[in-house]
RNA sequence: GGGCGAUUAGCUCAGUCGGUUAGAGCGCUUCUCUGAUAAGGAAGAGGUCCCAGGUUCGAGUCCUGGAUCGCCCA
């Protein structure tokens, strides 16, 4: 019935084996079987672009989407886990891009847009293969053969119906704004995917000189204002400068410079002008208002913006925080530019092309990338002496999160949703999400969404889903919501609605029978993966669809990195507000990130990154997973490296497996009836306790220490029962094969979300009644006997106590001694005397004596207990402490004992103590060997006679002799004919422990006849003893 | 510049409602135990709880300011 286990398991090979076990019975598919009809527990995949290589924050995340799942369906749920693919966007053009060896728009419009988004088709699921292996291979269970895709047909006219409801609602416009614009890639970004790319730069930090043209109020003629901007290249299309109304400024005169006059904001003439600059007016913002100047650069003169181009305007936006308190403005190229050039009627200049460089207008620099001019610019201003400062300027600046281009803030039309709307309903919604970490709810999510801003959706590529609005040429607008609309309208049947296939259908305006074409933009790639509660099931579309989201939404469990916070998190979140009013999702674990062993992030160009297979093939995925469950707070980020993870298998499920082992090579038949001893009924509290504790902790999506609370009980399962009950298995006690194997099955089944293939393998060797661990329902925690976890405890610590006092005295535990004198009263002394026996042995003592009266072994001394007398007494504790100090400790420890109160005198007053205020340690007595904690104590009779000797001398035999049967390489359950000699006293403490001695050793006859020929010789206390050993 | 988070032993991390002498594991030293275990047990070394103020009888814990790191945003 024994089924073998190999205690040198190599866990990578066992897991294999696991998985072809789960092939063979198709146990996820059982597993979802077993629970149809029941109650759903809705879980959404975010899903992952399959067209680079799954990394280790990939696995991270993986396994995280799997624990909880796992976790609900033992639970009795319907756990249904369907994949995604995140198929749009960005990152598959340009890895077609790079394919194909080229960079712009106008060569992917060249090549021509079928045949590249044929490719980026063909592209999307590149490392496919690479992604089903390791997430086979790890144990994460999802259906990969159903997964949804948001290039599909019916996924992308789900996402049209989507945005024809939010049209209707009148939500979705085109607007005229400055964007976020990567030139390389020739199309606007939303701000999620601004919140992607940000990177610190070092940018200079100029400030400029602009003559003003005349006298003016305040100013006069040969004044210059002192402008301020750290973007240079905007100062060619330089239209106005902002000054704020209320803020005071300045006309002043460094000292030592030129003499010239400059007019910047007050408080910032020292900063600006340096020390012993000269302030010789002042006046308020409003002051400066009209003040012409004459332009950094002469390309675009005053007219060309209108009547107040080239003058300074008042602004609220300006602040003296930094710069001058005289701002640059360039109406193309900044939100609060382009507010207040709307504002005072100035027209939108824009001399960059969309490809980033300058046009013909910019004379010498024309045709070069704007932001490869900024030193030259800075150069040419030196050169003619307007340059007042220059400085470089380090600061985080966004980034195209795809091709790391600098992005440019750009004037120009777009598509937006009107989120900004419906913020209150985003708060709303928020709060009835439940994050982990809490922190994120009103933190970092909750202060995005206070400040929302539009969605802003359209993106002028190619590959994504087509925006589905038609305009005619009288701006009205149709915004189709799927294909059989489409072609009710137009007559054409597509059968792909991406471009450029969709580009060509047209139709008669509804309104005006003017012909509408499809305005050429794409949407956000983000608003794709919002839409997967309805999306993934072709819903509302198709009538089967329509069914499965209504059971399937909102989800109780997403799960992604911290970096999601901006990304699906908020458009999982968005669309299903604009849609529904609610939030998709109930609950939400946020992972941090992974660390290099030195807390640097891991990145391919460090060359710090550590690979999934490099991890699985050496420790195994169990390994990979447990570290990432129990080794911290999965939001606090890892410090990862091998030998992080080498431990943890070191520690756990080593530990495990031996258990396992263990109980595997002494398992005897079952056939009695089992009579529990205290430890058995003591593990199964545990047991039990852990059970309730695992089970809350997952309740409430806290893995870590739940995972931390299955390793407590394993290492007391080895450590203090395995370790008490070893004889009873000698023995074959059937009591203690039962409470082992039930402890191993029950953890694991605990263990089965954690580590499924260990889990799996301990179930299958115990053969657990299933075909699989993970068809098993969670356990229910059976009833606790809390009065003898209390008394194990106890136990434990008197033991603990009784080897330091051992350690202490420098007496072996093998050296029995008459008794060990304990101080406990009470609850505790019945608690050691419940487990006596488990003390004695563990301390090889004959007897255990109890004295009540800790002074028969040491004086007390009183402590306050400052947790009571605290709020009790407030400012006085400090008398109250000093006054406990002069009590007669004898005196309170009798009187308490007693259970009499004890009477402190404080302020003239007494004030009465009972046993909670007042805390009695032990000082230990000379001459004693004695460790105590609290009030609790242990003391060793240390002296020998010569029985106690003898024994001690037959137990360091039996060690002898177990030591040479080792070294004969017999098995443990070999019986032996013992042959002993040497030394006189030795040989005789072994005659006179002699049925001990053979019991010890399985000696079926032992002779004293060895003489000095016989076998091994070995040394204890300085004698010799001659052992020889054979097979019987 | 703003927001969020973190900072506790050489390393990785706990630390409850503010309460007595701040813990665990790993690693190190010395003992010890062994019919499962590369395991276990005991002792030792190892701490400015990031810093400075404040509140309080009492602060690792609460408040304010600052430092460093990370993330996010301007």
């Amino acid at each position: 019935m024994a089924h073998p286990v190999d205690p040198r398991q190599s866990f990578p090979a066992l897991e294999e084996r696991v998985l072809e076990r789960w092939r063979e019975r198709d146990v996820f598919a059982q597993s979802l079987c077993r629970r149809e009809g029941a109650e759903p527990w809705v879980f959404y995949e975010g899903p992952p672009t399959a067209n680079g290589r799954p990394g280790t924050h990939h696995v991270l995340s993986r396994v995280f989407k799997d624990i909880f799942p796992r976790y609900k369906t033992m639970r009795g749920h319907y756990v249904e886990r369907k994949g995604g693919w995140d198929c749009h966007g960005l990152p598959v053009e340009i890895a077609v891009e790079q394919e194909l060896g080229i960079t712009s728009k106008a060569e992917i419009e060249t090549y021509g847009i079928a045949e590249f988004n044929a490719r980026c088709r063909a592209s999307v699921f590149t490392f496919l293969e690479d992604w089903d292996a390791l997430t086979q291979r790890i144990g994460f269970w999802i259906d990969l053969d159903t997964a949804y895709r948001t290039l599909d047909t019916e996924y992308v006219e789900s996402v049209w119906w989507a945005l024809q409801r939010i049209h209707e609602k009148g939500l979705l416009y085109e607007g005229h704004r400055v964007v976020p614009y990567c030139p390389r890639c020739g199309t606007a970004l939303s701000s999620h995917e601004v919140a992607l790319g940000y990177r610190d730069v070092i940018d200079p930090s100029v400030y400029v000189r602009f003559p003003v043209r005349g006298a003016h109020g305040v100013v006069q003629e040969g004044d210059e204002l002192a402008v301020w901007t750290t973007t240079p290249w905007t100062l060619v299309s330089n239209a106005a400068v902002a000054a704020h109304p209320d803020l005071m400024y300045a006309r002043a005169q460094a000292a030592g410079g030129d003499g010239a006059v400059l007019v910047l904001a007050q408080g910032l003439v020292e900063r600006v002008l340096g020390e012993g600059a000269r302030v010789l007016d002042t006046f308020p913002g409003s002051a400066l208002e009209g003040v012409a100047y004459e332009p950094p650069f002469p390309y675009i003169p005053a007219s060309e913006y209108g009547e107040r181009g080239h003058t300074v305007l008042p602004a609220d936006f300006v602040t003296a925080a930094d710069g001058t308190g005289l701002v640059h403005t360039a109406i193309a190229f900044g939100e609060d530019d382009f507010q207040l050039g709307r504002a005072f009627g100035l027209a939108v200049v824009n001399p960059v092309r969309l490809d980033g460089t300058y046009d013909e207008r910019i004379g010498p620099y024309a045709g070069r990338f704007v932001k490869d001019v900024d030193a030259d610019l800075v150069e040419d201003l030196r050169a003619r002496g307007k340059l007042l400062r220059s400085e470089a300027y380090e600061h985080a600046y966004p980034h195209c999160w795809r091709c790391s281009t600098p992005l440019l803030y750009y004037a120009k039309s777009s598509w937006y949703i009107a989120t900004s709307q419906v913020r209150d309903r985003l708060l709303a919604a928020n709060e009835t999400i439940n994050w982990h970490p809490a922190h994120i709810k009103h933190g970092r999510f909750g202060d995005w969404l206070e400040n929302n801003v539009d969605w802003a959706l359209s993106r002028e590529r190619y590959w994504g889903t087509p925006l589905p609005v038609w305009r005619c040429a009288n701006d009205h607008l149709a915004v189709i919501g799927s294909l059989a609309e489409l072609e009710e309208r137009s007559g054409v049947a597509l059968e792909d609605p991406h471009r450029p296939f969709v580009d060509d259908v047209s139709f008669a305006c509804a309104q005006c029978g003017e012909e509408a074409r499809r305005v050429p933009e794409v949407i956000d790639v983000w608003f794709d993966s919002g839409a997967m509660p309805f999306a993934q099931y072709a819903a509302p579309l198709s009538e089967e669809g329509r069914e499965h989201f209504g059971a399937r939404f909102p989800a109780q469990f997403i799960c992604e990195a911290l970096d999601q916070t901006r990304g699906w998190f908020y458009s999982l979140l968005a669309v299903s507000t604009l849609l529904y009013d609610r939030s998709s999702y109930e609950n939400v674990v946020c992972l941090g990130l992974i660390l290099d062993p030195d807390g640097q992030k891991m990145s391919k160009s460090r060359g710090n990154t550590v690979a999934p297979w490099e991890v699985i093939e050496r420790f195994g995925a169990d390994a990979l997973r447990w570290y990432f469950f129990t080794s911290k707070q999965p939001w606090d980020g890892y410090r990862f490296s091998l030998e992080a993870i080498g431990e943890g298998v070191r520690l756990f499920l080593r530990q495990l497996w031996n258990t396992l082992v263990f109980l595997q090579t002494y398992r005897a038949e079952e056939d009695v009836e089992p009579a529990p001893t205290e430890l058995d009924r003591w593990v199964r509290s545990r047991l039990a306790a852990t059970v309730e504790e695992v089970t809350d902790r997952l309740e409430h999506y806290d893995a870590t220490t739940a995972g931390r609370a299955i390793a407590a009980f394993v290492d007391e399962l080895s450590n203090w029962y395995v370790r008490r009950s070893r004889r009873r298995f000698w023995d074959g006690d059937p009591a203690a094969f039962a409470t082992l194997r039930e402890c191993l099955l029950t953890v694991a089944r605990l263990l089965a979300p954690f580590t499924p293939f260990v889990a799996d393998e301990v179930f299958e060797v115990l053969d657990g009644g299933e075909p699989s661990v993970h068809l098993c329902d969670w356990p229910v925690a059976s009833e606790r006997d809390l009065e003898l976890e209390h008394a194990m405890g106890v136990a434990r610590e008197t033991v603990r106590l009784g080897l330091a006092a051992r350690g202490g005295a420098k007496v072996k535990v093998r050296q029995p001694l008459h008794e060990a004198v304990v101080v406990a009263a009470g609850r505790e002394r019945e608690a050691i005397e419940r487990l006596g026996g488990i003390v004695r042995e563990e301390l090889n003592v004959r007897e255990l004596r109890f004295v009540g009266r800790a002074d028969e072994l040491g004086s007390h001394s009183v402590k306050p207990n400052y947790r009571t007398l605290g709020p009790r007494f407030g400012k006085a504790m400090p008398q109250v402490a000093a006054a406990v100090a002069a009590l007669d400790p004898v005196g309170v420890a009798d009187a308490l004992r007693a259970g009499r109160t004890v009477g402190l005198f404080v302020d003239g007053h007494e004030h009465p103590l009972d046993e909670q205020d007042l805390q009695l340690a032990l000082q230990p007595l000379e001459g004693y060997q004695l460790e105590r904690e609290g009030s609790h104590a242990v003391a060793l009779e240390l002296t020998l006679d010569d029985d106690l000797r003898r024994e001690g001398l037959a137990r360091e035999v039996v060690h002898a002799v177990q030591a040479a049967r080792k070294a004969a390489g017999l098995a443990v359950e070999d019986r032996i004919a013992l042959t002993l000699g040497g030394d006189g006293g030795l040989v005789e403490a072994a005659r006179a422990h002699e049925g001990y001695v053979a019991g010890e050793t399985l000696a079926v006859e032992v002779r004293y006849d060895g003489g000095e020929r016989a076998g091994e010789a070995a040394r204890i206390e300085g004698r010799e003893l001659r052992i020889a050993v054979t097979r019987a």
